[in-house]
RNA sequence: GAUUCCGUAGCUCAGCUGGUAGAGCAAUACACUUUUAAUGUAUGGGUCCUGGGUUCGAGUCCCAGCGGGAUCACCA
């Protein structure tokens, strides 16, 4: 990190001390009181000019256009650009023109924050403009920020696009892209409709632990570290699920969390090792319901976002008004393969796996065949909302068994633009039936199935005291968002997406040798 | 993990079959009191990702490494 400075750093760096020697402080403490945004004025100046007349604003020179005793440029604070205009005989009164020809000219430069006070007006151009009457460096910037220019129709030039550096720069990366800085509002009104929608039906927000003693609730790698004190592993959570339920047996009957979970395993453009997921559970209610209520959910987050339920993501249009289409698993694999393999054993089903050309291996069960299947000729296939029902049992260890198809289980899976976004139970509350499923786990991690769920003893002697009959639900809100917000990589709506270190870190460890 | 593409000024990029490194913006200086991708003139700025190799000579070719993207594998 400690790289030689540029040319240009070096100048910015000689600035503070010219600010310093005439008795500017760079980094002044006290407050500036902001009394407008330029959103704000954007919006309601030409309404009512009146209350423009005595504005205080503050926010950082994304451009400056000097034309000798008098300048323009533009500042942009939380909300938006809007243009300044300082005069050199507005804002230097007398004779000493010190404040504008070297202070504004010579040391102030491009990504400063300033804070100023000034009437707003329109130009001979017809752009709605403040005209300085004082202002007052608030910070200096050291650092060159990379210049983008817009035209008047919004076409960017020498956007900076290269991924790197917006993911490991994101506060810069913000800075300079709005639409970057649009897409994580966005994240933020969604994860904000549905906290109303939950809260509205009478459900608690709870909190659960992170540092968990058995990774439960999903089939993943985990991350594994350590505590002191009391001299136990401990893993980050994989999943929230077990301890939710733990909840639904001590009498809440509808709680939901935000979980960020955090999984040991590959990254892509839909994967990052930490992820947020939503799960709730409902007591007395069964997946039918959840369909509909994930319906509802759905329609409700696309209007508070867009005003509507049709939504572009890429090239289609999704439309999120209820009801979604309802297709059994079994049904979408006949669809789209022209196989019936409702009632296929193993063999039967490796037979078909061969036929379409799919790769397997031994581990794998019924259950995973599957899935396999579905996962390779059906999925991509579902790109409006379809919810994808009852599962093969094997597959669902914590899922209530189908009131009437043999074999199966009361599940269903979201699909939206051919990826899963949400999966959800009828919920298994035999505590029997619970114990031999988690032992049919043991025997799949026996036989080399290194995904397959630890047992978890204390949950087993919970479900023995009784848990309502249940639904509940899981939502990949990354994903989620990546869809309402039209992004292709789930690092655009991660503000800080896990990269490989920049400089190699030096652990105490190695410091050691 | 595999394959593939990429890494050149603060930013966006050009640099052919190897011959001492270029543009635009940004910066610096000067001019300009309603401009808007402001304009005009001049100037400075480089570990060509790193390390080896081939060669009289490497940004360019070869090998290895580092970092990133895409695709695939993995991730129910």
């Amino acid at each position: 990190m400690f790289q030689e400075l540029s040319e240009q750093e070096i100048l910015r760096r000689e600035k503070l001390e010219e600010l310093r020697k005439l008795g500017i402080d760079p980094y002044p403490a006290a407050e500036f009181k902001v009394n407008v945004t330029a959103e704000d004025i954007k919006e309601n100046y030409e309404r009512d000019k009146l209350n423009y007349k005595d504005i205080s604003i503050a926010g950082r020179i994304m451009s400056v256009r000097d034309m000798g005793k008098a300048a323009f440029a533009l500042i942009q604070d939380s909300t938006e650009r809007i243009q300044i205009y300082v005069r050199r005989d507005d804002i230097c009164a007398g004779e000493d023109k010190t404040l504008y020809d070297v202070v504004w000219k010579k040391l102030i430069d491009l990504g400063d924050i300033i804070g100023v006070e000034g009437y707003v007006f329109t130009t001979k151009t017809g752009e709605i403009s403040i005209h300085v009457t004082s202002f007052k460096l608030l910070s200096k910037s050291l650092k060159p920020l990379p210049v983008v220019k817009t035209d008047a129709e919004g076409n960017a030039f020498d956007e900076v696009s290269d991924p790197e550096f917006r993911y490991r720069q994101r506060y810069v990366d913000l800075i300079i892209n709005p639409k970057v800085k649009k897409t994580f509002e966005q994240r933020s009104k969604i994860i904000s409709s549905i906290r109303d929608f939950l809260n509205n039906n009478g459900a608690l927000e709870v909190d659960t632990p992170v540092l968990q003693t058995i990774p439960g609730g999903a089939a993943a790698r985990p991350f594994l570290t350590h505590h002191n004190a009391l001299d136990i592993p401990l893993y980050l959570r994989i999943a929230n699920e077990l301890y939710l339920k733990r909840l639904i047996v001590g009498g809440f009957d509808w709680v939901y969390e935000f979980s960020r979970n955090f999984r040991n395993e590959g990254m892509d453009r839909t994967h990052n090792p930490e992820f947020t997921v939503l799960e709730f559970y409902v007591a007395y209610r069964d997946y039918f319901w959840m369909m509909n209520t994930t319906e509802k959910l759905l329609e409700k987050i696309a209007l508070d976002l867009h005003g509507t339920a049709e939504i572009p993501v890429g090239d289609k249009l999704i439309n999120f008004t209820p009801p979604f289409k309802r297709v059994t698993i079994y049904d979408a694999i006949k669809e789209h393969t022209g196989i019936d393999v409702s009632n296929m054993d193993e063999t039967q089903l490796r037979e078909v796996c061969k036929k379409l050309h799919l790769e397997i291996d031994n581990s794998m069960g019924k259950a995973k065949l599957i899935d396999t299947i579905f996962g390779e000729k059906c999925e991509s296939n579902y790109i409006q909302p379809t919810f994808i029902t009852d599962y093969p049992v094997e597959m669902s260890p914590l899922t209530k068994k189908h009131r009437d198809k043999q074999g199966l289980v009361e599940r269903f899976e979201l699909m939206i633009n051919g990826k899963e976004i949400a999966n959800a139970y009828s919920e298994l509350n035999d505590p029997i039936d619970q114990r031999e499923r988690f032992e049919e786990q043991v025997r799949l991690m026996e036989r080399g199935d290194d995904e397959a769920m630890f047992i978890d003893y204390d949950f087993l002697r919970a479900l023995e005291y009784g848990m309502p009959p249940t639904s509940g639900i899981g939502f990949g809100i990354d994903r989620l968002c990546m869809l309402l917000t039209n992004q292709p990589s789930i690092q655009d709506v991660l503000l800080f997406p896990q990269m490989r270190p920049e400089v190699q870190t030096v652990t105490s460890e190695e410091l050691e040798k």
